[in-house]
DNA sequence: CATGAATGAGGCTTCATTCAT
DNA sequence: AATGAATGAAGCCTCATTCAT
């Protein structure tokens, strides 16, 4: 009886052993360097058997990065589930840059490649039950930061704005600095200025949010 | 003695027609579906010819992006030559907003291949002395930024903070409005809210750089 | 001990039900692009379970073909059981045909497939038994032929030729005609002139073979 | 001056000798065993060329069966040229069976391939084109048989039916017969019976057609 | 300089078949 | 006997790059 749910299991655990040897492989080397055999190997699986899992390179590579986006929304609702905390919305937009940094270092690479997923070459590819997937959790994020605007707003703390808008340039905001400063990594190896620029950012965000006057 | 420069200009030309064709396909179709042969029957040659003036199909997608940028270039140092004219700092800084939308709308698809050459998997492939040049353009963009943010922290208008980091961020900022905004059009076909979105982030990130203080 | 014969009796029903799906989905797609998991799924088993009735694909596809052959003979030889029933050798051959193509119509699909079987491509593939059980079908159904062609001989009414070529032209007149009116059809989408054609071609083929003199 | 046309040439004379190639792999091996790269070395040339040449697969081996149809065609369409030369409808049949024959004897494994390439299988994988191409040949053909026939038919010689279903039935019974044959040969590896039986089969085929009464 | 035919390595993907359960 | 996940060989085709003319 429990057959069936073993079966289950082993499919999910096999996907997701699918899914961490894809992430390695691609993010040392890319998309386009990356080949089915290279993940194979490294899930130590015959290029075949990544069919039974993924209709084709594409859409493992869009389940990896929904896979990490889904990971981030989950933080991000938790973070707003914990009530207040006596957090006030100047806070919480803090809180939530720690958030997205957090699970930028738990994994810099994929977010990344949540970057080349934006791309619309890789995007125009995709079928449309991943693309809305796509859609759908972005909408999820984008809800996130949204209510704590409009908590803000609605105390007076903060300008009054189009919040997708905002929202959409909170997220503009923090993935272009990481895309940028990843690639002035590779321009000259100086050391990592991500997290010092990214507080920059967010604190100038901030005040830029914040009501001037007394 | 003037055919020598009469072969050097044509050579240029040539490179040139060269460009404008790869411009156009990169832009149809993205960087991996694009092939060297599409552009050279878009340049009318053939393609051996593209391997005559350039190393190879990533040098040329490069050389390209460098192109783009160096006309930004331009147009923010002639914006800070042109000196003063009245304006202060922060009409100053919307004024750069102004340049770098322009220069998107004139060359929509290009700017997003710029993101593309970011992109760390296009990096790590280009010849040092490319890499170098993109350096080099880098920086005189950022100085261009710099110069009018000191300006105006200088004259008490703009809170202290790392200039370059500032720099960075705001060309982080609007690199990353512009590829979120373009993503979004793809997923849902809705409007197009790039330069509303673009004007809200400066006004904001302006907002933020200025003191609060009376 | 019946136990024995149920089992027996039960393969010999999982066998039908594979042949069955099998002849659908052959139908469906012609050999080449037709999988054995496609089968499977339509048989509603699984795929390791087709082979524990046949070999391999081919075998499967000619034991499907064998099959209908079977059927085919039956029929014919059931034709000339019921004795005369005052029909002429004339009559007979007329009811031949009258039988080939119910048989055609009642699978006209896979009398296709028979002639793919003959191509020697295919035939090529098949292990020894399979061969001998199609030659001994084959030489039943020209059997049955000639035999109706030797008693219209003998009775002064068919032309004197060697019967089994006979057989041959006539087996080859009617699948001939079966295969080039198919493909014509896929070439321009016309009516159906299958049978109509078949009819003529049959008119023709007798009045070749009746002594012309009084 | 010459060097335009000289490329043209040498464009057709390689496409010739892949055709020669692929003809003899094709004949060896059948169509599904049959690899580009076989066909890429028997011609002495890298695969990748073959598709210089020819879209796929499928359209070089058309191509084939066109080519051969189209020898066919032209020799028919000789024998109507040299008119009469004392011959009557009866006797151009006849001559027209020795063509038939005499193209099967020049190329006998192609001929079979185009019975493959009839099969509907192959059929629907065509560019138009290419299909228009079979339809127009297919035309010629049956239009070469059609005008003995009715000279026949108006001569009083031949009963009358409607000619495209006589064409149609003639084709049908060579290629049916052909086939047949060549099949037998497989399964009992006796003496070659097909000119033998062609000959009965056409002599069959003529005395039906013939108006039996003085 | 320009050409463009030829190359050939290599990628993605399919699918007949096997085998541990 | 049945399953069905896994295999892995092999095929088709693409395309950046080269080189003889």
């Amino acid at each position: 009886m429990g057959i069936q749910e073993r079966r289950e299991r082993e499919k999910r655990i096999r996907r997701q052993q699918i899914m961490v040897a894809a992430k390695n492989v691609f993010s040392d080397k890319g998309f386009n360097r990356t080949t089915m055999e290279d993940i194979a190997n490294r899930a130590e699986l015959s290029p075949g058997t990544l069919y039974l899992y993924f209709k084709n390179k594409e859409e493992l590579y869009a389940s990896l990065s929904i896979d990490i986006m889904e990971y981030l929304v989950e933080r991000l609702e938790n973070l707003l589930g914990q009530n207040d905390l006596g957090m006030g919305p100047e806070q919480k937009v803090d809180a939530l840059m720690d958030v997205l940094f957090n699970v930028y270092e738990h994994d810099p690479l994929l977010i990344i490649n949540v970057f080349h997923l934006q791309s619309s070459e890789t995007l125009k590819n995709l079928s449309p039950e991943l693309l809305s997937e796509i859609e759908n959790i972005s909408r999820r994020a984008i809800g996130a930061f949204v209510k704590i605007y409009i908590e803000g707003r609605d105390k007076g703390i903060f300008i009054d704005k189009h919040p997708i808008a905002l929202a959409d340039i909170l997220w503009s905001l923090f993935s272009g600095v990481l895309l940028w400063e990843e690639s002035k990594k590779i321009i000259n190896k100086d050391k990592d200025f991500i997290e010092e620029t990214l507080r920059i950012a967010f604190e100038v965000f901030i005040r830029g949010l914040k009501k001037t006057d007394g």
